[in-house]
DNA sequence: CTGAATCCATACGGATACTG
DNA sequence: CAGTATCCGTATGGATTCAG
């Protein structure tokens, strides 16, 4: 039994779920661990994701630690977001998932790694 | 974009999460690892479930493959549960999965493990 | 013993309109 | 550009009761 945030979790497993178990998570990861990227960037790379999910994502990923974000006062305004050291140690995580992933669903793993 | 019973995902990890993301999943695969099980052994071993959310659990995982039920027609009526071989390749996922909740939550994985 | 049925609360995901 | 505010439908998780 474990805490944080005011969670509980009966095992660590469910923790990183907690994590990454967003429905578009594992893509912005994916995404940024190719590198940084802007609000508007993000919202064209995630088919079909809207603005206030794409924020509530990113706001949860960035409290994690997974993600960080920087706002430049400018005029537009740009946000831009990179992952962090931390968010670095889930990308074998992802991969181990996508390949389990791929096996499940029968094909290879799909071109939201392209050059990774 | 990928397509199975229905279901429609984005990238492969996204399928992943499907099949161990839910609340009682990890820990039942971690339990049926361990050898086999009958269902109030399940319930007793996953402390604050009930039998109607053990029981959905316990048929996704049938459905998606990775668990065998096996009735045994006795009075009292006998189930049992182990894990099939698909469902073996998803422990290392789990493993991997464990050892960065563990770091996330800044602690030793848990005694869910136990002789694993 | 192993569930199925019912009812219920909340969380999650999303469409739309609006703002500094 | 990068969100916020509002409203809404559905899914998820759970307590309780009943049944073969």
């Amino acid at each position: 039994m474990y805490r944080k945030n005011g969670k509980t979790y009966h095992c660590s497993v469910e923790a990183a779920l907690d994590v990454i178990g967003g429905k578009w998570k594992p893509l912005i990861l994916w995404k940024l661990g190719d590198g940084v990227m802007r609000f508007s960037e993000l919202q064209k790379a995630l088919p079909g994701v809207n603005a206030k999910m794409l924020t509530k994502q990113l706001r949860e990923l960035e409290e994690d630690g997974i993600i960080l974000r920087t706002v430049y006062p400018e005029v537009p305004p740009r946000v831009e977001y990179s992952i962090t050291g931390f968010g670095m140690t889930l990308i074998p995580v992802l991969e181990a998932l996508c390949e389990w992933g791929s096996k499940y669903l029968g094909t290879g793993c799909n071109e939201d790694q392209d050059d990774k």
